[in-house]
DNA sequence: ACCTGAACACCGTTCAAGT
DNA sequence: ACCTGAACACCGTTCAAGT
């Protein structure tokens, strides 16, 4: 067939072509992402260096889609927590995904932009500048197992022995399940984590 | 050769090798591993349904690993503490298994047991039983979140450039780096958590 | 029951050939 | 520069043959 007066693939397309298939099968291989693209496995080449890349293009697209915009505007706590909601709100809409980016973080220039913003947001009320990357890591580990813990099987709760763990099946037994579980759990850690963290600041603002 | 007089493999010794795979290199193949046992890989599917069921036994190996005998023994926030270290710990010594045991969880009735502990002594502890399961599950999320967080390069410390983002590099130099950082999110986040999950507690003991 | 060699389908990657 | 078909190494799994 030869060159095609305008290039059939580039980056992006592949990338996000790459998350289609994982949100729909939790996984991507090479031959399946060139037939969904219409192109043959080798082509894919000419634009990325191999897998592994386009793994990061797609980490990529999901990081930028992440809210950080609220540091600066809103007061301290109400920042933190609209950033980690919206952090795993990106997870929850592309469950298939979220092996992939708790694993090998993002490498970013904008990431690095939405952590400084967070810094100085931390700084300006009233945390000590020790322990601001401590805290801004702490909220993203708790949002990046919450997130794990929202696309799992759901272990805890599934085929309890009422007989051998009573306590356990009397509690799932009031419990939510599904969705709801998660977000009750996800809600809850969420403000009590903030609420621990409050305690750390030294001059108010 | 046919087949030997007393077996060469069993579950056990697979797992096992297959740790000592996914610690060294962080993951493992089948030839790999029947090289390692000294075993053509067609041997290891006279034991194992395929290597799906390798990886489960990896992870109940592990999961067994993690100490919740406080539970019961300790005060309730001492008991969570003295188990999200020994998960951490567990996570710590294999890194290479983080990505393994937090995409799919464990499913072991000795975990069944352990949850049940746990609700148990945290309901006795004064938190109403609507939010026990909630409770366990945030500090499970955090501390899957902070044992990626060890694991995983890092990447908000990384290549800051001090002209375009000068708050975050101003924190990041004076705060440690590796493991010694790593530790410090994950005390300051779990005080943090503890701190804000004790008030939901309602009668008190 | 338990080991082996041979075979199969599938994947990621390379490369020479074509425009 | 960018697409293709063919080829290669490697992996997970199956199976008939052997004791």
């Amino acid at each position: 067939m030869g060159r095609p007066r305008t290039p059939l693939l580039d980056k992006d397309r592949i990338a996000l072509a790459a998350l289609r298939q994982i949100d729909r099968k939790g996984d991507f291989t090479i031959p399946e992402l060139a037939h969904s693209l219409k192109v043959s496995p080798a082509s894919l080449y000419h634009h990325v260096d191999g897998r592994a890349e386009i793994l990061t293009l797609v980490r990529q697209y999901l990081a930028r889609t992440v809210d950080a915009t609220a540091f600066g505007h809103l007061p301290w706590d109400d920042a933190l927590r609209a950033w980690a909601q919206s952090y795993r709100d990106t997870f929850a809409s592309h469950a298939g995904a979220v092996a992939l980016m708790s694993v090998q973080p993002v490498t970013d220039p904008v990431l690095h932009r939405m952590y400084d913003a967070a810094v100085a947001a931390l700084e300006d009320a009233g945390f000590p500048q020790q322990s601001v990357l401590a805290v801004i890591t702490a909220v993203e580990s708790f949002v990046l197992g919450s997130a794990l813990d929202l696309v799992a099987p759901e272990v805890m709760v599934a085929d309890v022995d009422s007989a051998a763990q009573p306590r356990l099946a009397a509690a799932v037994a009031i419990t939510p399940s599904g969705r709801p579980r998660a977000d009750q759990a996800f809600h809850l850690g969420l403000d009590a984590l903030l609420t621990g963290i409050g305690s750390l600041r030294t001059q108010r603002k």
